[in-house]
DNA sequence: GTAATTTGTTTTACAATATTAAACAAATTA
DNA sequence: TAATTTGTTTAATATTGTAAAACAAATTAC
């Protein structure tokens, strides 16, 4: 067994929070505002190329949007095995963090 | 801005869980433990040293256990910016994990 | 006292990930 | 049709992670 990386794990929850609108920008930009700091394109594409290869996640091809520059975008969604290990990872942290409250570490 | 590694973060976790009896082996034990799989000294090693470096630990030479090999060991604690860097850290995953509950990743 | 055993630390070689920057591509607007 | 915008892919390099073995100090048994 072996745990998600840290870059797999924020693509994954990224792109399960992004339900229906995730591809390589929205992702970046989700996980730049999550992390509170600006992550560089090869650090989602990367891990995003690694997840697809694992079958935890499905790529399709969507359509053009019609705004300046709008070229049509590769979705990424979730599938079932993706969800498990999203979930394992979870489990994981909070099996790490457990009893450790914000007073504890002031 | 930039992250602990997982690995920094989980050494940094538990050291500051085995307050005063954090040492190589014991800390290699603690995060095995947590994640549920066998972590090799290695992984805990390098990135003992690199916290050390950081400031984050501080290291001390703890006396011998009167107990079959056991020798002195090196003992690790928590500076007051190795604290800060793990509420740092705690805050990013509260901040990226926040809504996701059990129920919606089944 | 010395060889075998146990606990513990350190090093090393290699593999996997992360980071940065630039190149490439398709659509839109002027 | 050139400039601009949105988007994807590649590539070079640096940093981390992994596995195994080497090294060291203490204990026990002979």
């Amino acid at each position: 067994m072996k745990l998600l990386s840290r870059s797999e794990e924020y693509v994954l929850l990224a792109v399960w929070r992004l339900k229906g609108n995730a591809y390589t920008l929205s992702i970046l930009d989700q996980i730049s505002s999550v992390t509170g700091y600006q992550w560089q394109i090869g650090a989602i594409y990367v891990p995003l190329e690694k997840l697809r290869k694992k079958g935890y996640l499905k790529k399709t091809k969507g359509d053009p949007t019609p705004e300046r520059g709008g070229r049509s975008k590769f979705l990424y969604e979730l599938t079932d095995s993706g969800r498990m290990a999203l979930k394992a990872i979870k489990e994981v942290h909070e099996s790490a963090w457990a009893g450790v409250s914000k007073i504890a570490l002031d």
